[in-house]
RNA sequence: GGUGGGUUCAUCUAGUGGCCUAGGAUACCGGCCUCUCACGCCGGGUACACGGGUUCGACUCCCGUACCCACUACCA
């Protein structure tokens, strides 16, 4: 229909770390903006100064940067529609607040926190709207001269929506399609209050929308009940006609049990519920982090991606370009996702098979390094490419081939029992001379030797390996023999050879 | 309680009236590969919430019931 450049925004409460649900929905709104050409606004709502935690705002800018979902504009990222924090807004809300009570689409009620509390204990599913003001104290049952008083004397206050009810208002949504709610059963809801001079969400939502002209607002599905509100405050200030389009986001749900995702589930099972690691400055608590915790940031926005929507074709890895291409909102699901945090482990395990040796190996040198180990770049890349495949995360990889740098001091007691045969000392012995008289010592220059060997004592091969293996690792784990033999060199394994034939006997 | 949203394998999901004896992926189990362990490859399993319609025909459309989720703050 319209021409308009899209611009959509990503608009947290710096109340905490960024939960794993908002990640999406602003990833989400980034492959959006994307591939629609369109630019992407960071806002910070922070119109709650009560639930205001130092340093949110600044973590969940880092969470993107290590996410790469990159900002146009808004807080840190400049642009000309600014200030993008709400609580540096206060003079432009005040203004439409204004303009709302002029119009009598609004009006200033007095009731203290107190006084609601009574008489929603009084009155049954009490509710603020055209029923019950009338019983209330506020401009609508006071006199102006009144009002003006109480203002002048002080006296706290705050602004409410006045709805008219008897209407149906039509919320199209772009994943759930038409939506439509009936004006009765909608509250007055508080718009502004005078106690800090800040707007309540839904006034500085829809001002700052209109105002930093947002064209499609895709959010979580906990906005759903209050989109109609949201519809009427667009119209109330005559910007119906470029009012945005509303897309509301399924939520991300316990991976067991029911209700939805915590991180108190995070806890429990075992996987982060934040991109980063978070250090609560109140209470001190720590709560992990996916990056910490060994993800690729590639992995996380894949996964994320395809919880609540797909492309429908079968294609899941994805770079973030093809994310970009591929992405409609129309084909987000509109139930709650379980969030299956192991398939988030396979993505992990996916982008190591995908990314090359080189790339693997720069995130283990430093592991290797602090295991006290003084290996070349060039051994950890031989390593990183032999056993990278069999991992889901690089912290995964030490465990699995530090006997490539540390030679066994014990031997598994299974595998001795199961390989280390009556003959394997002997066997083994033969074996150093064999290898010994290799100056090739390469998996090329080995192998047929050690074959032809094998071949001409008519020993089983499983024996004479196993036995081998056994002797190089402590265990029965681990590539190709002749892949570790080489990277070993000759020294190095006959000296183990003989070392195991002294311990085993 | 009220209002709105939702409901396909254990999990994420494909499916827009006949292509569905319901497809893919994860997890699990089994096999293959093999000098071991993995990886990989191949294969396996009791899924359309229930009940009524509409229709020649329903996973797909309509109604009802059940269950789940969200909202119901001077929080977002």
């Amino acid at each position: 229909m319209s021409e308009k450049k899209v611009r959509v925004r990503f608009a947290p409460s710096p109340t905490g770390a960024l939960h794993i649900g908002g990640v999406r929905t602003a990833l989400y709104n980034y492959l959006f903006a994307r591939q629609q050409g369109g630019e992407l606004i960071f806002r910070i709502e922070d119109t709650d100064s009560n639930r205001f935690v130092p340093g949110a705002e600044e973590y969940i800018i880092e969470s993107f940067r290590w996410l790469g979902i990159k900002f146009d504009e808004g807080v840190s990222f400049g642009g000309d529609k600014g200030p993008y924090r709400q609580s540096e807004r206060r003079e432009i809300y005040k203004q439409y607040v204004q303009q709302l009570l002029e119009a009598g689409k609004a009006y200033i009620a007095f009731d203290t926190p107190e006084e609601l509390e009574a008489k929603r204990n009084e009155i049954q599913n009490f509710q603020y709207d055209a029923r019950t003001r009338g019983l209330m104290r506020n401009s609508l049952t006071m006199s102006k001269k009144e009002v003006d008083d109480l203002i002048a004397d002080g006296k706290q206050y705050v602004v409410r929506f006045k709805i008219e009810p008897g209407e149906e208002v039509l919320v199209d949504d772009l994943i759930r399609g038409e939506v439509r709610i009936k004006t009765d059963i909608l509250d007055d809801k508080v718009l502004y209050k005078s106690a800090d001079e800040l707007p309540t969400y839904h006034l500085a939502n829809i001002v700052d929308d209109h105002l930093m002209e947002v064209t499609h607002v895709i959010r979580g599905e906990e906005w759903l009940p209050s989109a109609p509100l949201h519809v009427l405050l667009y119209r109330a200030f005559g910007w119906a006609d470029t009012m945005p389009r509303f897309a509301h986001l399924p939520l991300l749900l316990k991976p067991e049990g029911k209700g939805k995702l915590s991180k108190r589930d995070g806890d429990r099972l075992g996987f982060p519920v934040f991109p980063l690691e978070w250090h609560d400055p109140k209470s001190g608590e720590v709560s992990s982090g996916y990056r910490e915790s060994g993800y690729f940031p590639e992995a996380l926005v894949n996964f994320l991606a395809l919880l609540g929507w797909n492309p429908g074709t079968e294609q899941e890895v994805f770079t973030m370009d093809e994310l970009i291409k591929a992405f409609d909102i129309s084909r987000c699901s509109k139930a709650g996702a379980k969030f299956d945090y192991k398939k988030g482990i396979w993505f992990n395990h996916e982008y190591i098979l995908n990314s090359p040796a080189e790339k693997i190996a720069e995130l283990f040198a430093p592991i290797v390094a602090n295991n006290g180990i003084d290996a070349t770049m060039e051994q950890v890349i031989k390593v990183t490419a032999m056993m990278k495949d069999r991992v889901n995360f690089v912290s995964e990889l030490w465990p699995l081939c530090s006997f490539f740098f540390i030679a066994p001091e014990q031997y598994d007691e299974k595998t001795v029992k199961k390989r280390w045969k009556e003959n394997s000392a002997q066997v083994m012995m033969e074996l150093v001379d064999v290898l010994d008289g290799i100056d090739d010592f390469t998996i090329e220059g080995q192998e047929p030797v050690v074959m032809a060997w094998v071949q001409s004592k008519e020993y089983k091969l499983g024996d004479v390996m196993n036995a081998f293996r056994l002797c190089l690792v402590g265990e029965g784990k681990g590539p190709g023999m002749f892949d570790i033999s080489a990277f070993l060199g000759k020294q190095e394994t006959i000296k183990r050879i003989k070392k195991a034939v002294e311990v085993l006997g």
